[in-house]
RNA sequence: GCCGAGGUGGCGAAACUGGCAGACGCACUAGCCUUAGGAGCUAGCGGAGCAAUCCAUGGAGGUUCGAGUCCUCUCCUCGGCACCA
């Protein structure tokens, strides 16, 4: 027997996969088989290469994958890459190269890399993002979208990086900076295009029920859409025709309000400008709200405003005059920009009234303890007082009450209002896919008095803007000279007026193209598409027969990381695609895992700065894929993080030379000791593998493994038995194995073996003796005893007996073939 | 502050519907084998005790014949959100 060398082994079977371009992995289309979407999430690519934390998931997808084929499923588990982004173009401009090159230069790392891991990829179904043929369908997409009415384009303030000259989304941002290179991030208004991603908050929300995610990923998407329920009231305003509209959850607190705040940006602060007597004052506070920065505002300062004066608003529940005041703590973006104040009953008014010496009056009390109205204020629900005809009632009652007084009356609507805002979808950068979209100012004027209607019925937002025709998709992104950002919020395609100045496609005109690019997120947020009409390395047109066949994704793999950005854009995508009859599921991922986060040695995450980055390419060369796939697995539940024991790796490659070694001991009429504990094990793998818990898995195999060492012969029924168990978590070793045993098929395409429910019970079981509830003695016993049978056998044990004399059985708890408890007093 | 997930040996962890707590692996200890070992094999390995036995699943109560598992309170760790009215 030879030694067993992983490299050697290893690299045979990679070129052997590789010979027919990885056919024994891919997946069938049109078939009549039962099917199983298996997804990774797909990296992007960057200069970094894969670290230990991808490996994890895509180990976990690929043994589900190989285990599902091995049980008789059509598995689509395909690869590709996220290649649009940032680090990379950054990458370009310093190094001056085209980032396409080094995207490619990256792709192909990874791409060597997952294939020296093993991972049953379907090949002929790899994507790229930046692949023109790839965006054509983004593109094509976002079409879909601007022409059923949810892409529109307007002035919005934005978080603009001065150092990266680009607009951020909101999840780039952190603490009031730039998540890439920590500048401080300004705001500007600059007109952007923008995804109605809000038009879906309900469904959003309510499909998540139906999914079998983690609970902490739903309730993260369940907090960022933030659904409230609660009323829109009035105030009139004195002596002017409109009234200030506020968006409340407790108008059971309404007879405490003593004034109502608008936000610095509201649009009625200028309206009221010839009413209010301190005008210059308030100009001077909205321009320095206005102008504070992310950070500033985010930082729990005081809390400062500046009243209207000269303006007043009446109560429409007691019919008292409160005063109007501006004030930084209030949201623009949320609700009606303006709130009515409780300051009794809200810790932020509170707070604000304290400050300015407000009134604060009280109208809920405590049931169950005293409350100090002076030192804090007191926000939950209690019995009414100081409510006129609502005293004494409950906070809920009284809130049904209030509003429906007030409905009545015309005060008041019910409410539901989301934390969720629409998507800003323009990027100022070169890397990414162009907006496929066409200004045409003859066209604009042409139909300004007309109204024209999407897709959808609804009224058409930017009428000048024309749709490139789907015959010219892919518009592909020009080379450029210079893809340096130009820093004067217009993307570097701006400057080549030669792409930029087009005809119209309705009227043939002169037009202009949108130069702005999309952000990181578009093209991932169809990709599990793509893998479908991705056959033979083209892409076929979404095709109904296809979609319904491999949707839903049965099983999604990633980190959790995504949890309110990749995985709510491509939900909103799909939702959209439903609705246009597209796809026929209403979710695009069924089941979702997140992989726990794989720590240093030192237990912190790993980090480049921190010098505690694992380089699996090392570990491969030294122990191999197989030993690597297996200890990811091995060291603790697949969801849970854990850090990186560099000592423990040995254990699992003993484990593998152990199965390796015992190839000699193997005879067609071997023992059959160890038959039970097969039949067992198999058992015990196949459901660990079905749920995930390969820890638990692998410990199966090891008792099983150890079992089979201690055997002087070991038959071949049980040998092969093994190698089939372990093929989806050791593809590489098991491979080798089956075909030094004479096999001729691969073992990857065997079928996943049975196990006989009558062979797994032992014929003794082992029954446990209590007294009173502690464990005094265990012994083996024929199946099947009598309670009688089971006592007269045990009182006699010297250690029972012990422990019963000179005492009384009070009762006997018995359960069948396993435990007896003999209560004694 | 709010939401979510967790606290079990020296370490990573097992324990299906309440039924022998610590499977499996690492590390460690002793022995065998070896010219050698960061190899292999055998045995041991939660704590106290010579032992019988007692104590142990973050802490305090409770339910039960019996609790790591169920209930109440409490402490701690990690992750997310955070002026959302």
């Amino acid at each position: 027997m030879q030694k067993y060398n992983h490299e050697k082994i290893e690299k045979k079977w990679q070129k052997e996969w590789a010979r027919d371009g990885f056919a024994e992995w891919r997946a069938e289309g049109g078939s009549k088989k039962k099917k199983k979407y298996i997804l990774d999430m797909f990296p992007y690519p960057s200069g970094d290469g894969l670290h230990v934390g991808h490996i994890e998931g895509y180990t976990a997808s690929d043994i589900v994958s190989r285990f599902s084929r091995m049980n008789g499923y059509n598995v689509l588990h395909p690869m590709g890459w996220d290649a649009f982004g940032l680090p990379t173009e950054n990458y370009a401009i310093k190094h001056k190269v085209h980032p396409a090159k080094v995207t490619e230069k990256n792709v192909n790392n990874f791409r060597a890399q997952l294939q020296r891991m093993g991972f049953s990829y379907d090949w002929s179904r790899e994507v790229n993002t930046t692949d023109p043929e790839y965006y054509k369908w983004t593109q094509w997409i976002f079409l879909e979208l601007f022409k059923r009415g949810f892409a529109y384009e307007a002035e919005v303030p934005v978080n603009w990086c001065p150092s990266c000259k680009t607009v951020l989304a909101n999840e780039e941002v952190i603490d009031g900076a730039c998540d890439r290179c920590h500048s401080e991030v300004v705001h500007k208004n600059l007109k952007q295009w923008i995804l109605k991603i809000t038009a879906y908050a309900d469904r959003l929300l309510s499909d998540l029920d139906d999914l079998d995610w983690p609970e902490r990923i739903k309730e993260m998407q369940r907090n960022w859409i933030g659904k409230s329920h609660g009323a829109l009231i009035k105030f009139p305003l004195v002596d002017y025709k409109f009234p200030v509209e506020v968006f409340t959850t407790r108008p059971d607190t309404l007879f405490g309000v003593t004034y109502v705040v608008l936000a610095p940006e509201h649009k009625l602060i200028e309206e009221l400008k010839d009413y209010v007597t301190n005008w210059d004052e308030v100009v001077e506070y909205t321009s320095v709200a206005k102008n504070r920065s992310e950070r500033e505002r985010q930082e729990k300062k005081e809390k400062t405003g500046v009243e209207l004066k000269g303006i007043v608003v009446i109560n429409p529940a007691n019919k008292k005059e409160v005063p109007v005041w501006v004030a930084d703590y209030v949201l623009m973006g949320y609700g009606t920009g303006a709130v009515m104040a409780v300051p009794a009953h809200d810790e932020r008014d509170f707070a604000f009234a304290k400050n300015y010496r407000l009134p604060i009056e009280t109208v809920i009390q405590p049931i169950s303890y005293n409350w100090d109205a002076t030192v804090a204020a007191y926000t939950e629900e209690g019995k009414m007082v100081n409510s006129g005809e609502f005293d004494g009632l409950g906070s809920g009652e009284a809130m049904e009450g209030i509003v429906s007084k007030l409905k009545e009356q015309g005060f008041a609507e019910d409410a539901v209002k989301y934390k969720l805002r629409d998507w800003v979808f323009s990027r100022q950068r070169y890397w990414g896919e162009p907006i496929p979209l066409i200004f045409c100012v003859a066209c604009a004027e042409k139909i300004k008095n007309k109204t024209l209607k999407t897709k959808n019925g609804g009224e058409v937002l930017n009428p000048g803007w024309v749709a490139v025709p789907e015959d010219d998709l892919p518009l592909a992104l020009p080379n450029v000279k210079h893809y340096e950002p130009t820093g004067n919020a217009e993307s570097p395609l701006a400057g080549i007026t030669k792409w930029v100045n087009t005809t119209c496609p309705r009227c043939g005109g002169e037009a202009r193209r949108e130069t702005n690019t999309m952000p990181q997120w578009a093209g991932s947020s169809w990709y599990y598409l793509a893998y479908i009409m991705r056959e033979n390395n083209t892409y076929q047109a979404p095709n109904a027969r296809d979609f319904k066949y491999w949707l839903p994704v049965d099983m999604y793999i990633g980190g959790a990381e995504h949890a309110v950005l990749h995985l709510l854009y491509a939900r909103f995508w799909h939702k959209v695609l439903y609705d246009a009859k597209i796809v026929p599921t209403k979710e695009p991922f069924y089941a979702l895992r997140n992989q726990g986060l794989i720590l240093g040695p030192d237990g912190v995450k790993m980090s480049k700065s921190r010098g505690n980055v694992i380089n699996p390419d090392a570990v491969v060369k030294e122990y191999g894929a197989d030993t690597l796939r297996m200890f990811e697995m091995f060291m603790g539940p697949f969801e849970d993080s854990k850090p990186w024991d560099v000592r423990s790796i040995v254990g699992i490659r003993r484990f593998l030379e152990r199965v390796w070694g015992l190839q000699v001991k193997t005879q067609d009429d071997g023992s059959d000791d160890a038959e039970r504990l097969m039949h067992q094990t198999i058992k015990k793998v196949t459901e660990d593998i079905g749920t995930m818990h390969f820890n638990t898995a692998i410990s199966a195999l090891m008792v099983y493994v150890n079992a089979l060492a201690e055997q002087e012969v070991v038959s071949n029924k049980t040998y092969k038995t093994l190698l089939l168990l372990l093929a989806p978590l050791a593809p590489h070793i098991t491979a080798e194995l089956w075909q030094l045993m004479g096999n001729e098929k691969s073992i990857h395409s065997e079928a996943w073996p049975n196990y006989d429910p009558k062979r797994i019970v032992e014929e003794h079981s082992t029954l446990v003796v209590q007294v009173n509830g502690k464990t005094r003695d265990s012994l083996k016993i024929a199946r099947g005893i009598s309670e009688e049978g089971a006592l007269a056998v045990v009182t006699k044990l010297e250690r029972i007996a012990s422990h019963i004399q000179d005492k009384e059985i009070v009762r006997v708890v018995y359960v069948q073939d396993k435990l007896i408890n003999i209560v004694a007093k």
